[in-house]
DNA sequence: ACCTGAACACCGTTCAAGT
DNA sequence: ACCTGAACACCGTTCAAGT
């Protein structure tokens, strides 16, 4: 018989959290606060599990390694995305508005773009119900089912590299969008003109636009080439 | 008056390599080879100072920081781009052969495309030539200006995006891209009919084409869709 | 089966000290 | 001005040992 802890004791052992045993859900809420407030980059096996007050070696019993963390949390953002009812009369405006959801989801998890680039075709169950459901709206588009097929892969691409590109500034609130790209009009100013004529003459108009204007001309050219191959 | 240095320890001085010191093109140059031989995550501080015989602190004199020597890797990875003079008759196919050659590039340097996700809008001396090139060709296709612009930034986007899949299975012979594909179409098979009709109708569809074919049919997509902002 | 601490082999960057 | 070693604060992953 051994003798009882002493409450002391007992109120030592578990001082920081309840500590409830570790899960793959519990691993990952915990990952996409870190993604949310910090950025892909601060999600490491070590701040996790700090996070979740233990150390990196306990994540290994319930996540493969650091990407498999990340392919797990993708997914939960990709659960994110609504996805809509097909009406093939309006179906160039329902890839938009798809385009744009998707992008407003990625933009609020920065990062989250870098780990589709890295793992193309995610297979997680989000992602399947969003390739489910874009695969609906090219279907009723009346394009040619290579077309579909390869559309799919193309609008994810651009949307997620217009995700990614506007995660590079987060956290870094001094060298924002804008100045950036004041600097680079500054400099493009005092080029000299024989080296540089085009870039000179278009000064004015590559500067011009925010990122929503630029991503919805994207979306533009997209559905414009895709319409192009219409039977 | 000191003694000379007697010869065995002049020798055991210089015993690595001939030692020149160092500067920013050898900087990059054993980054490059560092990139080239291993991808962009091999690139780093400590790699390269060991490469040049050195330790990491040393390059902080000739270079910003890591971001910095991503930077001039990257604009000397441009170097290589090969620009066409502009044939207004045949601008299409014009933008095309470039984002053929610059993903060519691009591809050669595994990881490369990532500097350019993350650092938007290069100004490197290099990548200046090619964006006056570019504009060049677009800017003898008759688009309006505007469209001139931002098509620049498009193109350029989907390129590197394009690179950055690709480069995701370097060094990774067993789970290269064929068997990822083999394998994401026995899983798309094995899928409940009634949740997802349209992957599976699609199946086929969706596993045709390689990485190449893939790409020409964005290119098409882009320029079909620039094509109908002709005036 | 799950959890842990320690260890191993890495990182980027700073800094005082040397030349 | 340039170079250096050591230090600091981080990484991912493995492993023997615990429960």
């Amino acid at each position: 018989m051994s003798a009882p802890v002493p409450p002391w004791q007992h109120r030592a052992e578990r001082r920081r959290e309840p500590k409830q045993p570790l899960n793959v859900d519990s691993i990952v809420v915990a990952a996409m606060d870190l993604l949310d407030g910090e950025g892909l980059d601060a999600v490491s096996m070590r701040r996790v599990a700090q996070k979740l007050g233990t150390g990196a070696a306990s994540l290994y019993a319930h996540v493969r390694n650091k990407d498999g963390l990340h392919a797990l949390v993708l997914d939960a953002v990709i659960g994110e995305v609504a996805v809509p009812e097909p009406e093939p009369d309006r179906w160039q405006e329902q890839i938009k508005d798809f385009a744009r959801e998707q992008l407003r989801v990625f933009a609020g998890h920065p990062g989250i773009a870098q780990v589709v680039l890295r793992n193309p075709a995610p297979t997680g169950p989000h992602a399947l119900r969003v390739t489910e459901a874009l695969l609906g709206l090219l279907r009723g588009a009346g394009l040619p089912e290579q077309v579909v097929a390869w559309a799919l892969d193309l609008i994810s691409l651009y949307v997620t590299a217009v995700a990614m590109e506007r995660s590079a500034f987060f956290g870094r609130p001094e060298a924002d969008m804008a100045e950036r790209m004041a600097q680079v009009g500054q400099y493009f100013a005092q080029l000299p003109e024989q080296s540089f004529p085009h870039i000179l003459a278009m000064r004015v108009a590559l500067m011009e636009g925010d990122a929503d204007e630029r991503f919805e001309f994207g979306l533009q050219v997209l559905v414009q080439g895709l319409a192009s191959f219409r039977e």
